[in-house]
DNA sequence: GCGCTGACGCGAT
DNA sequence: CATCGCGCCAGCG
């Protein structure tokens, strides 16, 4: 386990319930600009059950995952039950980065 | 070293 | 919108 690895699945750990984030914003979150291929091969990796890898989608709020297989339906499944809506495998609303950094950055109410 | 592949992204059509 | 093409980067044979 290399520190790129480390820094992206903290990236992950640090999305919201029920929000979602996209591979390439990771990837920069992780200091890794450009390496969202990267990010998927960590979490295809990864064996901690913990991480919250079902909040990771495509830029534009796909699933990554090909339509019908176990993955795709497995992330469904538990994006589902966060609250987010997924319709033919996409968000209705797409990940914006500028929520997320205000999700993530905004001070405590 | 070389070419192929993929849980990617983006602009052009 | 849906597709295509091309760039990108790490693994693997």
């Amino acid at each position: 386990m290399d520190d790129d690895s480390n820094r992206i699945l903290a990236a992950v750990h640090a999305i919201p319930r029920g929000e979602v984030a996209a591979y390439g914003e990771i990837a920069r979150r992780a200091g890794l600009p450009r390496r969202a291929r990267l990010v998927a091969r960590v979490l295809a990796q990864n064996s901690d059950s913990a991480l919250p890898w079902h909040r990771v989608v495509r830029a534009d709020g796909r699933i990554a995952f090909p339509p019908g297989s176990t993955g795709f339906d497995e992330q469904l499944r538990r994006l589902t039950e966060e609250g987010v809506v997924v319709r033919d495998g996409r968000l209705t609303r797409p990940p914006c980065a500028e929520d997320l950094d205000a999700a993530l950055w905004a001070p405590p109410p």
